[in-house]
DNA sequence: TCGGTCAAAAGGGGGG
DNA sequence: CCCCCCTTTTGACCGA
C-alpha cells in the first residue's frame, strides 16, 4: 500500500476527493433534481469502497476487483456475424486505481501500463485508453476554468450579480460532469 | 417496457 | 507505436 507523506494511504485521498462532491451536487441539488441521482452513484460508491478498504488493506487483495466486467474477459467473436461493439464499465476500484495512478503521473510507459493492467485485470489497451480520455478530461476542465475566470476577471469585482449568473451557468452546464469541476478552480472553495 | 439522457469506453483520423 | 482530438456507440439509469 502507498502512503503519502502524512502517513495516510493515497487511496483515501482519492476517497475524500470522490466523497467531497457530494457537498457540491446538494449546493447544485436546485439545477440538478433528477440527475442528483447519477451523482449519487459515485458517492455512494466512494463510500461503499470507504467502508471496504476501512476493513481491509486494497493492496494485493486482486479478487475484489469484478471480474465479470465486459471489457475484461476476451470477447470472443459469436457465431452470430456481426459484432456488436462492447463497452466495458470499470468497476469502482478499478477506477479508484487508475485515477490514484493518474494522480501521480499523467503518462505511463509499456511496463507501468502493463503492470497496473495486470494489476486491475484490465488490458494494456484499456489502461492506455483510459489514460489517453483521461488526459483529455482534464484539459478540458482546464480549459473550462480558464475559461469561466477570464469571463469573472473580465466583469471585475463590481458586479458579483453578474458573476452569479455565470457561476449559475457554469454549474448548470456542468453539474453532470463531476470530472469538470475544478476542486482548486478559480473561484475556490468559497464558491461551492 | 420503452424512449430519453448521460458518462465514458472505444473508434478513428492526423501527426510525430 | 503512441499521442491528441474529437466522435461514436454502448451500458446504465430514470420517468412515464
Amino acid at each position: 500500500m502507498e502512503m503519502s507523506d502524512t502517513g495516510k494511504p493515497l487511496t483515501s485521498f482519492l476517497i475524500e476527493d470522490i466523497l467531497s462532491l457530494k457537498d457540491r451536487t446538494r449546493l447544485n441539488s436546485k439545477h440538478c433534481s433528477q440527475k442528483m441521482d447519477r451523482c449519487s452513484q459515485w458517492r455512494e460508491g466512494a463510500e461503499k469502497f470507504s467502508e471496504q478498504l476501512s476493513d481491509q488493506e486494497f493492496g494485493e487483495q486482486t479478487d475484489c476487483l469484478d471480474t465479470s466486467c465486459p471489457g475484461t474477459s476476451e470477447s470472443s467473436p459469436s457465431s452470430t456475424g456481426k459484432q456488436k461493439r462492447s463497452r466495458a464499465a470499470f468497476t469502482h476500484l478499478q477506477v479508484l486505481e487508475l485515477e490514484k495512478k493518474f494522480n501521480q503521473q499523467k503518462y505511463l510507459s509499456a511496463p507501468e501500463r502493463a503492470h497496473l493492467a495486470g494489476t486491475l485485470r484490465l488490458t494494456e489497451t484499456q489502461v492506455k485508453i483510459w489514460f489517453q480520455n483521461r488526459r483529455y478530461k482534464t484539459k478540458q476542465k482546464q480549459q473550462t476554468s480558464e475559461f469561466c475566470r477570464e469571463k469573472a476577471e473580465g466583469l471585475g469585482l463590481r458586479d458579483k450579480l453578474v458573476r452569479t449568473s455565470l457561476i449559475t451557468s457554469f454549474c448548470e452546464a456542468y453539474q453532470y460532469r463531476p470530472y469538470l469541476w475544478d476542486y482548486s478552480g478559480p473561484w475556490g472553495s468559497t464558491l461551492w
